[in-house]
DNA sequence: CGTCTCCTTGAGTTAACTCAACGTACGTGG
DNA sequence: CCACGTACGTTGAGTTAACTCAAGGAGACG
């Protein structure tokens, strides 16, 4: 078990390739991307401070998706064979990765349903929402960084970056956000939020089960 | 610990409920849907003999998607209390949970992908090539059962039913498949795998590493 | 001071959508 | 056995959200 520092920009997991380690983002974001044959990309997670880097790839013994940091990173890594071994001594570990991993599937599933049957505004203002609730530190501040560029934003949310670049100008003409070089100011919280249809329910469960589980967990 | 026989249509696991029992589908094919405010759905999955429905609403406690047979089907079902039990005696049941929770979220990954970067028909052909790969019996049968209405399939595709029908007929004059009252068939199966540009390696996952672990396994 | 990456804007195009009507199969009850 | 209702599929016509291509700004950084 070995703290290690990635710099902007750096591949930690690559696409197609089995996997050694297990990562445990400390400090930073990153992203996991599918890139297709004809160069384009598509987003399909987001790591914040706290997350596990794929965690269902432990049990599938390797990654479809490259994860790439986009900011600096400290990552807490342990080899496999090491977890492995942990988790035989506390099957609580194992429980904990599969419920990261269950997590991780609750959140790509509201992605799925927003990305089939919203319009691109609601994608960006749902997306923007959970990312508020993700890095909501307590503190009712309405400014975070938000350490995408307007291209990985389009790649996230299936759309190009010039239609991208034109909504995210709509919602700032309307008073509802604004964001300038990663730092996202959210201005108008309520009416974000009603634009996005946003029901954080899907992100609650973790702490809801967790609660629950500490009192009655049999593991 | 009870076999379970649901009519057409059923629902099986209701919206935003808490879950109490675990079922395993025999027979038969379901779908996961989440509804939307505005009464659009959107399918997030699909499941065919063989399937975990949902499994990792086991360890979130509740399920935010709705699931209902597509045709009459027969289900084990296990209180969840039992299989936490189960569990407890023997880690390789939790593992292998783990690893079906694992290899939805890959092909639900795979889907978001689609959705995001593909065009109406590459997703459409991509859809059917999954379908056909999943429930090959091994003969080298093109023809299926597709128990899946246009508009579902619409559903499932991020796509209006109007459209949807346009590009299956797009493809049906291209000589591509046939679809007719729920019967697939496949008529040239390398143009559908060209246009889909499908890449079965989302699914063998769960292949190989069965039989990777079976051998190495420790748990 | 040039160069790179990111953002912005304009103009034209298109894939996919909506609404609305009509066709077709199937089951049910009179 | 036929008439009717219902669910599913098909077609037409018009609209629009999102795309592509292409060019021009604006910081950041060596």
């Amino acid at each position: 078990m070995q703290p290690r520092q990635f710099g902007k920009g750096e591949v930690m997991v690559e696409e197609d390739k089995p996997l050694s380690s297990f990562f445990l983002l400390c400090s930073g974001a990153a992203r996991a991307t599918r890139t297709l044959e004809d160069g384009s990309q598509q987003v399909v997670a987001i790591f914040l401070a706290g997350d596990v880097l794929n965690p269902g790839n432990l049990v599938l013994g390797r990654s479809r998706v490259s994860t790439t940091t986009l900011i600096p990173a400290l990552v807490l890594s342990i080899q496999v064979v090491d977890l492995f071994a942990l988790m035989e001594e506390r099957p609580a570990i194992m429980r904990g990765l599969w419920r990261e991993t269950a997590l991780q599937a609750a959140i790509q599933r509201e992605w799925l349903t927003w990305l089939g049957r919203k319009s691109a505004e609601k994608r960006l203002a749902h997306l923007l929402c959970e990312f508020a609730w993700r890095l909501q530190t307590g503190n009712e501040s309405e400014i975070f960084e938000l350490p995408l560029t307007q291209r990985e934003l389009a790649d996230t949310l299936g759309l190009s970056a010039v239609h991208l670049n034109r909504v995210l100008q709509k919602m700032r003409s309307r008073k509802l956000i604004d964001l300038n070089r990663g730092r996202l100011t959210i201005r108008n919280k309520e009416g974000l939020y009603e634009v996005a249809e946003f029901d954080s329910a899907y992100l609650e469960i973790s702490n809801a089960v967790q609660s629950r589980e500490d009192t009655g967990g049999r593991l």
